[in-house]
Parts: structure tokens; C-alpha cells; sequence
DNA sequence: GTCGATTACGTATTACGTAACAATT
DNA sequence: AATTGTTACGTAATACGTAATCGAC
């Protein structure tokens, strides 16, 4: 025998020699199938091989787990105590390579959400040129639960938000960092013959009842809209290019922002109306843990040097 | 190759390949010694097995888990988190083998803790013919505390109080379920010249600043005893031949039980006093959980008829 | 008969050790 | 020179499949 020199003093009690994976994987078949032939079969191994493998698991661990007759086997109730934690450790297996190859994906992309498209349109390019080579995936997110959430939990490397986000649990240092980013103004889009259409400035309100067309991509400002607005019927697209067509062949109005000219849609003979609700006026901050501030300093300098540029 | 025909589809992913047993014992074994030779020799296989065993886990998980140079191997971010978890993995396969086996040997004895001395002697000879083949075990504890942990953690199968034990959680059904077993009564035996010869019974504040001669493995007698005598001074032995041997040697005063001379204590030319506190007058009551009331009812009608002929 | 478990036997896989090598200290 | 990690190669361990056997339904 060649190795381990001892291993002939140790054969007594060979040191709990541990217990292979495959045992262990067909022991937790077995328990859910109860005959060795469909975890066969399910596994795609021989019975017998089965069969020696639940004899030596039963010879290594040296307690009976089986009650055996002539053409039957089934796990006693030490069996099922075993298949249990089998179970378990094979799911840790699992939880082992998902949570490597998972950090593995966050180490190589840069993933944030926002609570608007606009931020995503001039933060995506910035994050980019900034992580060459990185992935960078944005996500656009209606609500700041969830936003918050997958900040916490690690899934978002920063959020966009329309505030920015202070400690409220430490009272000395802050759970967050926020910097300023863009702003967004919303203003009504309308063709001349619209009853709104000689108006300076609107309210919200004075939408009661309308018609507008609307994409229904577009993060917090569907639900802005959906409820400060009484009583309107909003035409939902999401298309981009089909609703900007549809807008320019028809009288319905839509929205319009300061930000949405960078992305292709121009009025076409329409007036453009802002609107003064300080809720669909807004500042987006760009929030991150603390802990990650300083490696993401030259993000944030990234985006200074924007916003005080643009 | 034979084996599973589709393989061969198979193998541009190997359908998450279980890692093995062996890999994650290394890995875990070289997060803590930091070097392949030291894991080497830790685990008695060659420094050349273990490299191409991480090798092949770094390989399987599909992400880099190693900081190599040309002559030194580290665990980058990754590889920790890997570590982590293969230890994790590890103790898992030695709970599992653990709960096995502890399973088993509570399947295999019956175990039960004793406030005191004399239930033992009565009940262990009831439970070895009752559980033939069985290992019985009885441990004397000098705190109920103890033992209702360990009733109620399943260390003990029974436990043998100075009081039953009812529900003060579910008001409906009790936890436990309690049934009497012997009494016991406290005397002290003392020479035939002491002070306290005369008397024909006692309190035990009438043994203040007595010194008396007692065992120190009598469960909660000794606790009482130490808390009730004022000022008393106790000659604590350990063994319970020499004690006996000092006490008819000694006009030491000792104390004594209904149930003493069942193990051959007898008083020599000395005078036994009964103590009449309520505490030392004990009535014995074994309990078990509720649920295994059923299971154990060959016991308490052995103990029943036990009580009643005696 | 079929189906399920075990035993016997030969084989393919593979994890191992030895030896040789490379590079850093 | 000593230590550490890697590669090459042959070997020993072993988990596997096939075939045969036994019992139960």
C-alpha cells in the first residue's frame, strides 16, 4: 500500500472518513424516490452501483439506516435522519458554487437601478467609459422598495432616487452617501387645436379627464401620474418609436421633459407646457452604501464633473 | 465510453458537476494553512495532489478562486468566499454523521437523571428488566434545572423530581406527565453519647453548628441540607464505603433514610432520629414528556406496581 | 412472468505518489 | 540551498456497468 504510512495503525478507526458526495447525493434521491431502481434511473447509474453505495454509506457511518428484505429496501428512521441532512448538504453544494459564481458576476458588473429612464440615459454611457470592460446593467424600478432593497442586499452597486437617502437607524454615521445628478422637468406635449394648448403653465389637476398617451416604462412618474392626475384615461405604450408616431399623427397629448429631446423625441408642431407640481419637477440624487463611497470616488467625480458641465 | 448515452450531448455543460468531497476538505484545509505543502503534510497526501485538486475546483466552479505566482497560491475574494462555505459544507457532513449516531444511541439506551440517589437504586433494576438489551444510564443531578433541559432536549428519556411536573404552557394538554414513585425520609443517626441521642425527632434548625459527616453525591439533599442547618459544618466524603466506615468508627452524626439500609448502611449500636422538616420528607415523582406517555407505559406500570407492593 | 435488490466480476475512471522541473526566497 | 507550486507519468483505488441470482408480487 503506498500513502499514508499510519493508515495501517489507523484501520481500527479509520478517522471518520468522510463521506463522499455521491453517497450522499443518492442517499437524498433515494429518500425522495424510495426504490433504488427510480433513482437509478433518475440518476442515470445501474441499480447495483446504487445498491453498493447505500451498503458502504451505511457500513461508513456503522448504524443501520435501511430495513431490508428480500426485494425491499427502505430508510429506518435513522435513515431519514441521515437523508435529511444528505438534503442539506447538497443544497449547500449548490448555495457554494451560486454564491461563488454570483460574486463573481457582481465583481465584473457594475449594476444600479433608478426610479426613472432619464438618469439611466446619461448614467449608463458615464458608468461605461468609467468600468471599461465591466458590464454595466441598469435596471429601471417603480418603486424605491425595491430599489433600497437590492442596494442593501447587494444585487445594486447604486440607485437613483428623486431625494437623497440619510441614516435613519445610526444617528452618527450615515448608512448612505448621496450626490445630486440631473434634474427633470415634465411638461405637457400638445398639437395646437388642444383646449390646454395657449396655456403657460398647467397643473397636474387641469389634466382631469384627459386622454394622454403614455409610456408605461417610465419608473415613478407612472404612479406620479396615475394618481395626481383625477380620472384620466392613459393610452399605455411601450414602444418608444410607435408612441412618438402615434403622437405625431394624432391630437392626443403626451409627456415631454427637459431630458427627452436627448433621446429622439421632438415636438412636431406642438406646444410644449410645463407643468408646475414640484412632483413632477425633480432632482435626482445617486445613492450608494457608505462603505462603498470611496470605492466608487471616481464615479461620483464622474458624475459631478457632468452635472455641473450639462 | 459507456455509462450515461448523453454524455456526449452533455459535455458542453456538464450538468453542475457536484463537487467533490475531497476538493472542498482541501480547500477548506488550505484557507487555514495558507500553503499547499503545509495542507500536504496536514493531510498526509503529496503537495502535487493538492495542487491539481484545486486545479480541478477551480476549473469545475468556472471562475478564477487563486492568486497564483510562479511559486506561491493564494485565495483571492472569491476563493474565501468558496472556503467559507466548504468549511460550512465540512461541519455539515460531521453534524450529519453525529446526529446519526447520537440518534442511534438513544434508540439503543434509555437515559434518565435523578434528583437524588435512592430512585436510582430502586429504578435501574425496573428499567434493565423492563429494557433488556438496553443500555440504561442514570445520572444524578443535584438541580431541576438540569434535568428539564435535558428531559426536554431528548438527553434524557425520563427524569425523577421531589414534585410532579405540570403544563404552565398550554393550558389544555400537559408537556409532561408525572406518576409517583417512592418516598424518602430524612433521619440522622447519631451515637448513642450525642447531645441529640434523647430526642425523638428533629428539626434540622435544631443541628446548627453540628459537624456531620455526609456523602457529597446525594443530588438536592445536599443543597437543602447546606441551606437549612444554620451554621453547620459538613464533612464531605466521596466514597460511601470509607464514610460508613468513619461514621462507626466516629461519634460523627450522619445522616440516614428509610431507603439507606437498602444498600447496607446499617446503623451499628447508634440511634436514628427522624428529621420531620416537610423538605427532607420527600415524595419522588418520575416524569416524562407527554408525548412519550404512551410509549412509555410498560414503565409506569412497572413503577406503579414497584410503588404499591413496596 | 415482471420487478426490485443483491452479488460477482471485469473495466474505466481518477485521485494518488514519485520524479523532474521552475521560480522565488 | 531550501522552499513552494506545477507538470509528467505510471499506479492503485474505486465506482461503475453487465450479467447472474434470489424473492416477492
Amino acid at each position: 500500500m503506498n500513502g499514508f504510512p499510519f493508515d495501517t495503525l489507523a484501520l481500527s478507526q479509520k478517522h471518520t472518513a468522510m463521506i463522499e458526495t455521491y453517497m450522499l447525493e443518492q442517499l437524498a434521491a433515494l429518500a425522495e424516490y424510495r426504490t433504488l431502481s427510480r433513482v437509478a434511473e433518475t440518476l442515470h447509474i445501474s441499480q447495483p452501483a446504487i445498491s453498493r453505495s447505500m451498503q458502504k454509506l451505511e457500513d461508513e457511518l456503522g448504524v443501520p439506516i435501511f430495513e431490508r428484505t428480500k426485494n425491499r429496501i427502505t430508510l429506518n428512521a435513522l435513515g431519514e435522519i441521515a437523508a435529511k441532512h444528505a438534503k442539506g448538504i447538497m443544497s449547500a453544494h449548490n448555495d457554494m458554487v451560486q454564491a461563488v459564481r454570483d460574486a463573481e458576476r457582481r465583481m465584473r458588473t457594475f449594476a444600479y437601478g433608478s426610479i426613472a429612464p432619464a438618469p439611466i440615459w446619461e448614467l449608463s454611457p458615464i458608468l461605461s467609459q468609467l468600468y471599461m470592460g465591466m458590464t454595466v446593467s441598469a435596471d429601471l424600478q417603480e418603486t424605491e422598495d425595491i430599489l433600497r432593497a437590492r442596494l442593501d442586499s447587494g444585487d445594486y452597486n447604486l440607485i437613483v432616487l428623486t431625494h437623497p437617502l440619510e441614516a435613519q437607524h445610526e444617528p452618527g454615521d450615515s448608512l448612505y452617501f448621496s450626490q445630486p445628478f440631473i434634474r427633470e422637468n415634465l411638461s405637457l406635449l400638445v398639437s395646437n387645436a388642444h383646449r390646454l394648448a395657449r396655456r403657460k403653465s398647467l397643473k397636474l389637476k387641469d389634466l382631469a379627464g384627459e386622454k394622454i398617451l403614455i409610456h408605461n416604462k417610465i419608473g415613478f412618474w407612472f404612479s406620479v401620474c396615475k394618481e395626481k392626475i383625477p380620472n384620466a384615461s392613459f393610452l399605455e405604450q411601450n414602444d418608444l418609436s410607435t408612441l412618438s408616431e402615434i403622437a405625431n399623427a394624432s391630437d392626443l397629448p403626451t409627456f415631454f421633459t427637459n431630458m427627452s429631446d436627448r433621446i429622439g423625441i421632438c415636438p412636431a408642431n406642438k406646444r410644449v407646457i410645463p407643468i408646475t407640481d414640484a412632483e413632477v419637477n425633480v432632482q435626482f440624487w445617486c445613492v450608494c452604501r457608505a462603505e462603498k463611497r470611496r470605492e466608487y470616488a471616481a464615479i461620483f467625480n464622474a458624475i459631478r464633473r457632468f452635472t455641473e458641465t450639462a
